[in-house]
DNA sequence: GTGAAATTGTCATGTAGCTGACAAATGGAT
DNA sequence: ATCCATTTGTCAGCTACATGACAATTTCAC
């Protein structure tokens, strides 16, 4: 059984909100609590599904690492955001790795009960697709940024989907953003320096103050205008 | 009522033939038969949710025209590949274009009798779930491989795409790819300079054939070779 | 068959952003 | 309090790729 103060912040996530009051109570009934050592893996790719998980605490970086060492992030999960979905819809293995970026709790939805609880109740699969559609729209979005925007409109817009979490926030309760700028790098496929850059800008603007692995949005009107416009970068 | 030929077509299709026969009934009577003529669009970016689509016949680019008339192609739907089902989940706007390349055909399923039917019969959401999940995991290896990968690589990966319908054929019946160059550039975000030089490269090794608005695959063994290592660029 | 439009092939030129390198700052571990 | 690993800031040099331009080719409409 869940701690209270984690229950409490699944009702904050948009997506579990949504649920109705039995599929809710099956996760909290038969989510598992895990704890997730900085740089271990939650799963790997090409691993067979065990489950759903959802984000208590910490960050999860969900990409993949080639042979090379070279590093891409599609996206880094956070409080509460869900993963792992896709290998439940469509039986595959993992598509990609799952690693913490620091100390980290997870809630699994256990593979078995799950899938049972789907086979009894299969309009809950509703759900499942909607999880995936709103990831396909954010995706979407980031493609066509990257053949139309400048890299500082892509980078103002991940700043704005990182604070909104993807679209699993109702609202934005925290404007500081906890990532290295190399993080952000890896995510937008651009160099550690570029993103330095370019912060640099923004926070002459005032738009963001930098820290050490930190950014705090100052004036998220302003970063809203550069992610649609880019007008201050001239 | 569908053409009988086209009934053939579908049930080629690796997602409708896998729905059980009231579904596939259900599709089949209510789909609505469209002709879509050269750039004409099946919907815009933003439209209120009309229906799911099917490409029957044609082609039909999944994309964005920003103001300043770039062009981000996401994917180009073929016979048999099926889009728009995003807003039919989560009940927002479109989220991209589509937009006939040539003259094609499409079938509609309507808004109004899915939704219904959906109602009556909630299991079906898996079906979409799993559309939007297969999507997903194109798009992730798309992700992942502008990060890591060389534009030689990206390019033979696509023509790998492209034949195999992003995982809607079962099998590849035709080797042939009837496709721009500047289309090719647009889904790869590089120029069609670089995709002709790196096309001529790949004519040259013997592993496809040049034509116009055509690409034929002659070495497919190779082809899979380039995309996972990209040896033959040096 | 003819002309216009679209597509391909190929340059020469420019530049945005990558690479590598290194010092300074920060924070965590002990 | 000290050490070490990580992160940040910054620079010089390079290069892969974009851009623009134009001729040659192909297709299609008429």
């Amino acid at each position: 059984m869940l701690d209270a103060i984690y229950i409490k912040h699944l009702h904050q996530n948009a997506w579990f909100s949504h649920l109705d009051l039995p599929f809710q109570n099956f996760i909290i009934e038969h989510g598992k609590k895990y704890s997730i050592e900085k740089n271990a893996a939650v799963f790997h790719a090409q691993d067979l599904f065990d489950g759903v998980y959802g984000v208590l605490e910490g960050s999860i970086s969900l990409g993949y690492i080639d042979v090379n060492g070279n590093e891409a992030i599609a996206a880094i999960a956070e409080p509460i955001m869900w993963f792992g979905e896709i290998s439940l819809i469509d039986q595959q293995p993992r598509s990609h790795d799952a690693i913490a970026l620091k100390k980290s709790v997870v809630l699994q939805i256990p593979a078995q009960p799950l899938k049972a609880f789907l086979l009894q109740n299969p309009y809950y699969w509703y759900y499942f697709a909607l999880l995936t559609s709103q990831k396909l729209r954010y995706v979407f979005l980031e493609q066509i940024s990257i053949q139309t925007q400048s890299i500082s409109q892509r980078l103002a817009q991940r700043l704005l989907f990182i604070l909104e979490g993807y679209g699993n926030r109702s609202c934005i309760q925290d404007f500081n953003i906890q990532i290295s700028q190399d993080q952000l790098a890896n995510m937008l496929t651009i160099s550690r320096q570029t993103v330095n850059q370019e912060l640099n800008l923004f926070e002459k603007q005032g738009v963001i103050q930098l820290g050490f692995k930190k950014i705090e949005v100052i004036d998220i009107e302003k970063l809203k205008k550069v992610a649609a416009v880019g007008y201050l970068k001239q």
